[in-house]
DNA sequence: ATCCCGTTAC
DNA sequence: GTAACGGGAT
């Protein structure tokens, strides 16, 4: 808890209040609150003393210790490295998603040293399935820097934070605030929606003039609520259970006597929609060939897609390519190896979404005799029954492993 | 400005 | 089935 006292909290906000609502008004949207007068007040007062659940900050605040979730990164927040674990595996992923993968990740990486030494095969083992292969690479990347470069001493600033790779402006400001209570914001999607909200702003938050004026803002309150770190996370906690994207729980919120977007009558209206490109199809033969010696897999580059994740190897199915023969000579003749077929079971295609492609799977079994010989080295390898189900995969090739042994298992038997 | 992933809601 | 959701790097 000492830590928390690395920032004093600010000096007067007043003058610095007033200046930003001067600023704010000259706008062509403006700050009104419904109730009028003063919008904010210190959850503290000038001794010190804690003032309640009184004004816009207290309200809020006195609602997150009340009704925030028990979540297993909440119980050590005295521990940056866990507090980083938890906000890289958050990023653009849901809290339900993430809780069994944190749990295993700390059970098995339980301190900053433990990560550092473990192999990066290790980590991507224990963040299969999640999503977003990169940020593993980056966190693994981000603790060896940590002990490199500042000997394991976490940074206490957002600026200082902003400099370990795989963190930007909404990791460096959570850590800072939560960690070590600078008066900062954290600024993410579901802070930007409620933000909108709360000032009925309609000018898009993620760039140009209305990400100054909400970073500003985040931070004034951050600062103003007296608890920078509580602060933020009840603004998103606000933002994930009641001031939700598609049908806001205003009933159910603590401020909404403050809220101009709630009072316009059409709160939902605020929340920002991002338009995306229709996804590009893809269809995809994906072999999953057994030779004598074992399973015939290979390794994703490092970066793009399922970065580093290990795969079976496939091939698109192009125009004119609709029998598998075809195109498993192709492949095989791409690949060198020329063995022989002595087994064939096709799987039923299945789909799989990303943001921008959609991927029609056709996974094809392959039992292979003869001399397969299969070059093995860096990114391909063969391997059998254990050493596969221990590979790292995306969810897909998980699939596809898991179908393949079945028929291994149906053929030799 | 574009590329990363998987799940849940509708 | 389709849409919605969510940060950082390049």
């Amino acid at each position: 808890m000492e830590q928390r006292l690395a920032f004093k909290r600010p000096a007067p906000i007043v003058p610095a209040f007033w200046l930003f609502l001067f600023r704010m008004c000259g706008r062509g949207e403006g700050w009104g609150w419904p109730g009028g007068g003063v919008m904010c007040r210190d959850s503290r007062d000038s001794r010190g003393r804690v003032r309640g659940a009184r004004g816009f900050t207290g309200r809020l605040l006195c609602w997150y210790r009340e009704n925030a979730r028990d979540l297993p990164w909440r119980r050590s927040v005295e521990d940056p490295y866990r507090v980083w674990v938890s906000e890289i595996m958050l990023q653009q992923t849901r809290v339900e998603a993430v809780i069994p993968y944190y749990e295993r990740f700390i059970r098995s990486f339980p301190t900053l040293d433990a990560l550092a030494s473990a192999t990066r095969e290790d980590v991507l083992r224990h963040w299969q399935g999640l999503g977003y292969y990169r940020r593993a690479h980056l966190l693994h990347e981000g603790v060896r820097w940590m002990l490199r470069e500042r000997g394991g001493r976490y940074p206490r600033s957002r600026d200082e934070w902003r400099l370990v790779p795989g963190v930007g402006d909404y990791t460096a400001g959570a850590m800072a605030s939560i960690c070590y209570g600078e008066p900062v914001g954290a600024v993410d999607g579901n802070v930007r929606r409620v933000f909108a909200r709360w000032f009925a702003w309609e000018t898009p938050l993620d760039r140009g003039p209305g990400m100054v004026r909400l970073s500003r803002a985040a931070r004034l309150f951050a600062g103003w609520s007296g608890d920078p770190g509580a602060w933020n996370q009840a603004v998103m906690e606000l933002g994930a259970r009641v001031c939700v994207p598609a049908r806001p729980r205003c009933g159910e919120c603590p401020v909404r006597v403050y809220c101009r977007g709630e009072r316009s009558g059409n709160p939902a209206a605020f929340s920002r929609v991002r338009k995306r490109a229709l996804p590009v199809r893809h269809a995809m033969w994906v072999w999953a060939p057994l030779t004598e010696e074992g399973w015939w897999v290979r390794r994703r580059s490092v970066s793009g897609l399922w970065a580093g994740l290990w795969e079976f190897p496939g091939t698109p199915c192009e125009e004119g390519c609709a029998k598998w023969s075809l195109a498993w000579s192709r492949f095989q003749g791409e690949a060198a190896p020329r063995a022989t077929v002595a087994e064939v079971n096709m799987g039923e295609e299945f789909q799989h979404r990303l943001t921008h492609r959609e991927y029609g799977f056709r996974p094809v079994f392959l039992r292979l005799t003869g001399a397969p010989r299969v070059e093995a080295g860096a990114a391909t390898r063969l391997v059998g029954d254990e050493e596969l189900m221990a590979l790292p995969m995306s969810v897909p090739q998980q699939r596809i492993r898991a179908w393949a042994r079945v028929c291994a298992e149906a053929s030799t038997a």
